[in-house]
DNA sequence: GAAGGTATATGCGTGACGCATATATGCGCC
DNA sequence: GGCGCATATATGCGTCACGCATATACCTTC
């Protein structure tokens, strides 16, 4: 292959963590399929869990990620219904999704340990 | 207690979440108990969610939740056993706690938005 | 008394953050 | 057809938190 050296799939994903709260905002988003900035705050928004991230934050965290190769570009999404050309779609690439099981796991492992502290009633999932 | 106004009950917590990682190591590691610095980096590493906080992190995130009275100094632990007077012990203020239980509830819906996204295995909690 | 773990603290350079601002398009509505 | 608001992305700015290194000192054990 050509000039491939060390393989995303050869990287350990404990070096990505902790994610910073965007960072898994967006990743958590992009796991249900692309999706484009401003459509990722709006996720956050309906999940409700704690406030959306702001969209200074939002825009930089997002470079950031394809920088690092977490997520990547899609091509435009071919619009059944109206198209907005303004939009950037992004997704998951392989190494982001490892990154975002990690996380996730990592962020489980967190709340049994505060439901095991007595920080959650018995109700929360 | 003296000139009191404000008082923190009244306080939204959602000022103060999402908590960076190592803040949330923290009260969770206080939940249990009183602790000293040192200690909780040592029930990070055992709890083996993540990587333990760095310990220059740390201590100024400790002093950060001190300002915010998040956290109070507990007076020096009687020492049943040897006790080492560098120690520094804290534990959680009623404040403190209220914001540890609210990351925690947020912490256990934002797994459970990742189990539905399907980023955890049905095994983990 | 030397070594290595315990314990806290701070200086330094980098970078992420929140907030404001800029720019532009889409959409509804009067 | 123009006004206002939501949508959409981007960047400048000042502050602050981070990771890493370093400093200091005590405690334990051999």
């Amino acid at each position: 292959m050509a000039g491939i050296m060390a393989q995303d799939r050869d990287l350990p994903v404990e070096r990505f963590l902790p994610l910073r709260p965007v960072e898994f905002d967006i990743l958590l988003s992009l796991a249900a399929g692309e999706r484009h900035g401003y459509g990722i705050i709006q996720d956050a928004e309906r999940r409700g869990d704690g406030p959306a991230p702001d969209v200074g934050t939002l825009y930089r965290a997002l470079r950031r990620l394809q920088d690092q190769n977490l997520i990547e570009e899609a091509g435009r999404r071919p619009a059944r219904d109206a198209d907005d050309d303004r939009r950037h779609y992004y997704r998951l690439t392989p190494l982001g999704l490892r990154v975002a099981r990690a996380e996730a796991k990592r962020l489980a492992a967190l709340t049994r340990a505060a439901r095991l502290g007595g920080l959650l009633e018995k109700g929360a999932t």
